[in-house]
DNA sequence: TTGAAAGCGCTAACAA
DNA sequence: TTGTTAGCGCTTTCAA
């Protein structure tokens, strides 16, 4: 009632030329004449016009396809929730024509990421989000997907020379950070704590030891403690495996340990509850089925949640912000680094949606 | 391209009636013969449709008023926060015909608020969002509403009897179990927890003796514990505010606080600062300006969030997708009980999204 | 009770 | 380089 929001075609009356040559400039699609431009391009910076994106949408009538390049979810329960964050994001946009193809490589083999990634740009698909988590392998994509002029998004793992649309994570240095604190809290008795970086594969290595350099940095910007701090590349299908952890809890030194992957998680914590170590502290990464029982049973005392689905949910919405609505993404989002105890733990399995 | 969503046009076509009188059955408008209701409501069972909402939403060209009823910013900045989230929803709606009025009462006092609520009612708009703090001046509001059928959604404090459209904000008994579990986390000296509700007013008495039930309880399920615990209900402008509180940090005993309220957190944390009582851990509420600083300089250990911005906005955007997008909302929209620390704060400073 | 048709604001094809 | 116009899928008015 009070102020009619501004139409294209007021900008057009305004301006004394038609709407498709308001349309043309707002999109500079080209073929307007110096005059016409300058023209609408005065009216436009006196009026503070927000075009209408509903109408925006449902004028542009076009189907979108958004290639998701990630580790099969059959692998690794942290991916299944990638996955299920890309498949609700894929319900609640199907209605408005945005299609998404799923690529998935394994977890375990860089030449499988450089097929899927292939796969991907043959695909020629309108937009890409991908979890670039093999660094190496991935910059010639990158490369590939430029020349295409196809955007793409991160999640998961930064590569800031990707220069991509956007990137949805993280900062694993503050990350890092957290963990320190949380076992640090309230710890008084000198002892050693131990950072575990369990992992079938170092092809996550950067993203691991930038956590570990934040758990470090943390106690150093502290200055004096009472700790040492030891810290293990461990890899689960080793056969000395198990042994090398053994030995690890046999310290009577030993206050606590930073886990920093959430698969590891749930392997230390069965193995600190089966040798009985419940005063040792626990602090691990993400809210999986398997964590959730140690975080409730109290062998796990913290769990900072990486948010998987919701990354890759968000991913999603970026890219079809920016296909569909042409709206600018921020460049990076950086999720909060959420804290989980056993108390809270439930607020967050609740909806989902935060 | 491999199947088109379905159209109204397409259900008309296959029950062989109009669009119009899908339409009607659709919204169940009336005005509709029983054969053809018949026949529509076959075809709808067999198609699963799905509206386009963004063509809904282009089609009835229609304005919503919306008015937002809570406490007067100025007076505190929590309520400060949950104006920045109206007003943020504000801006995001009102190119497509959303505005929202304010109607805001003072936080003291009682007449206030029924006497905003009375002109709220008056105002007939289309949708309300209130924070219902005065339970027993709230309900014969409701009552009002109700007659009207405004749709209406509660933040910051529940009344199921309002029987709302929707409720948006945190389960406080639980709210009280995290502050419990932070205070309690690590603590090996025996000595005395204490219970803070510093406010102005006892309005919010329900609000926060729920959270001191959830702190309790805590305790109680723990079983033996070193600790006694006592509480206080303080109230600032009380000439003996200072005195009671200093009295309590005398106690040598003290270990830890746990404050109830947002304002009563930076309250209590200046006067530890004061007193130079840092061993003593503190627990309160909320990322306000007054408390990140006390938590950056480690006065206060860790600050439950209650995320007052995204709620209001949540509100507002729950009434826009009932009005206007036909939308279900769910009942209840509990947030998750976010613990905030040192490291951890800026990662939710950010973006504010999530 | 029904169907036809105009219109929401924008896009994009087309003719001029 | 321009303006005109026919959609997009749905709502809503109006005449039949």
């Amino acid at each position: 009632m009070v102020d009619k929001n501004i139409r294209i075609k007021d900008i057009a009356k305004l301006a004394g030329v038609s709407v498709g040559t308001v349309d043309r400039v707002l999109h500079n699609r080209g073929r307007v004449s110096p005059e016409a431009l300058k023209k609408v391009t005065e009216v436009m910076e006196q009026i503070d016009y927000k075009p209408n994106l509903i109408a925006r949408t449902l004028g542009s009538n076009k189907n979108y396809r958004i290639a998701a390049l990630l580790p099969d979810p059959k692998q690794d329960p942290y991916w299944a929730q990638s996955n299920l964050g890309i498949t609700q994001a894929q319900t609640e946009w199907a209605q408005y024509g945005i299609q998404v193809e799923l690529f998935l490589f394994d977890l375990l083999d860089k030449n499988s990421f450089q097929k899927m990634a292939h796969e991907v740009y043959l695909a020629k698909p309108d937009g890409i989000l991908i979890a670039p988590i093999f660094y190496h392998e991935a910059l010639p994509i990158f490369e590939l997907f430029r020349e295409t002029d196809i955007p793409y998004v991160l999640f998961n793992t930064n590569i800031p020379e990707a220069s991509p649309l956007s990137f949805i994570g993280q900062n694993l240095y503050q990350s890092g950070r957290v963990g320190a604190e949380l076992l640090y809290f309230g710890q008084h008795q000198p002892g050693t704590l131990a950072v575990l970086h369990i992992d079938e594969d170092i092809h996550d290595s950067v993203h691991l030891l930038e956590k570990e350099k934040g758990f470090r940095e943390y106690f150093k910007d502290k200055g004096k403690i009472n700790f040492s701090i030891i810290d293990f590349i461990l890899n689960p299908k080793d056969p000395s495996f198990q042994k090398q952890l053994e030995e690890l809890l046999e310290d009577p030194a030993l206050r606590g340990i930073f886990v920093s992957t959430s698969k590891g998680t749930s392997v230390t914590a069965s193995l600190l509850e089966k040798h009985g170590k419940k005063d040792i502290r626990l602090v691990g990464y993400d809210i999986l089925d398997e964590n959730l029982r140690y975080l409730k049973s109290g062998i796990i005392d913290f769990l900072i949640n990486q948010n998987p689905k919701r990354q890759a949910s968000l991913g999603i919405s970026h890219l079809v912000n920016h296909l569909m609505f042409k709206k600018g993404t921020p460049g990076t989002d950086l999720f909060p680094l959420e804290v989980i105890t056993q108390q809270n733990v439930d607020s967050y399995l609740g909806s989902g949606i935060h």
